[in-house]
DNA sequence: GTGCCGCTTGACACCGGTGTCAAGGTCAAG
DNA sequence: CTTGACCTTGACACCGGTGTCAAGCGGCAC
C-alpha cells in the first residue's frame, strides 16, 4: 500500500504530459502550489491528480494571478470540503478583477494619449509637406 | 557668449522644477533622451528648453513607450525640421498602439476567464451551503 | 578647520515566471 | 567499464524605470 503505483510519473513525464517545463513544475513546488513524493533517489514522483492540479495552476496563471494568490485559491479550486477557504479566497479573485479593471483603464488612457499624439504628428507632417511643396513651387 | 546664462539650472533645480527625481534625469541622459553641458566641476547644467524636453519625455513614458522608442521619437516631437524623422518615428507609435491593443485584448480575456471562474466558485459555494443546510436539517 | 548640502559615478534591489547553465547523482543499456 | 538520458539543487539573466546607498569631490557658511 505504501508503494502503490498511484504516483508513477517522474518530473519529466509529468512535464511532457501536461506541456509544462520541468523548471516550472519545480517552481510551483517551491512556491507551495504543487506537492510531490520522493523516491529513495530524491526523484520527484507525481500521481495522476498532479496533472489536474497543474492544469488548474496554469488556468489561474493565465488569468494573471500570482503564485501567492493561487496558493490561497487552490484548496478551493479542487473538490475538497473547503467551505471557509472558498469564502476567503474570493478576496483574491475580487482583488484581481479590480486590478484588471484598473490596468485596462490605464491602457485605455495610454491608447487615447497615443492616438492624440499621433494625430498631432500627422497634422504637423502634413503642414511640413505643404511648406515643402510651397518651397518647391517658389523655386 | 560661451558662458551665457542660458543654462542656469543644475540637476537638483531642474528636478524640483519639473517634479522628476534627479535619478531619473541622469537615467534619461544615460539613455540618450536628455543632454546637458557640464561645469568645470563636472556638474550638469541645463537650460530652460531641457524642462520642456523632460516634459515630453514624461508624456511619452506615460503612454507606455520605452526609452528606446522615445529616443527615436523625440527629434520629431520637438520643433525641428525633421520631416524624415517624423515619417520614420510613426513606426514606433503604430507599434505601440498595436501592442496596447494586444494587451487590452489579453486583459479582457483574463477578465472574462476570471469572471467565469468566480461564477463557478459562487455556484459551488451555494451548493455547499445547501448541502450544509440539509445536513443540519437531518440532524 | 569643520559642517553641511549638493553633485558625481557605480552598483544593487525590485517584480515574477521562465530559460538556461553548472556540477553532480542515478540508473539502465551497450 | 562507458555512454547517455534523466534527475537533483543552486544560481544568474531577463525587463525597465526608479529608489537607494556608498564613496568621494565642490563649494558655501561658520
Amino acid at each position: 500500500m505504501e508503494d502503490r503505483n498511484g504516483d508513477r510519473m517522474r518530473i519529466g513525464e509529468l512535464a511532457r504530459h501536461v506541456g509544462v517545463s520541468a523548471r516550472s513544475l519545480r517552481y510551483y513546488e517551491q512556491r507551495g502550489l504543487l506537492h510531490s513524493r520522493r523516491d529513495a533517489n530524491g526523484y520527484r514522483r507525481y500521481d495522476a491528480e498532479s496533472a489536474e492540479r497543474v492544469g488548474r495552476i496554469r488556468e489561474l496563471l493565465a488569468m494573471g494571478l500570482g503564485t501567492d494568490d493561487i496558493r490561497e485559491l487552490l484548496p478551493c479550486a479542487q473538490g475538497g470540503p473547503g467551505l471557509i477557504p472558498c469564502t476567503l479566497s474570493t478576496g483574491a479573485l475580487e482583488r484581481q478583477m479590480a486590478q484588471l479593471d484598473a490596468e485596462m483603464a490605464e491602457l485605455a488612457g495610454r491608447r487615447a494619449a497615443l492616438t492624440a499624439y499621433a494625430q498631432v504628428m500627422q497634422r504637423r507632417r502634413a503642414q511640413d509637406e505643404a511648406l515643402a511643396t510651397m518651397a518647391l513651387r517658389s523655386a
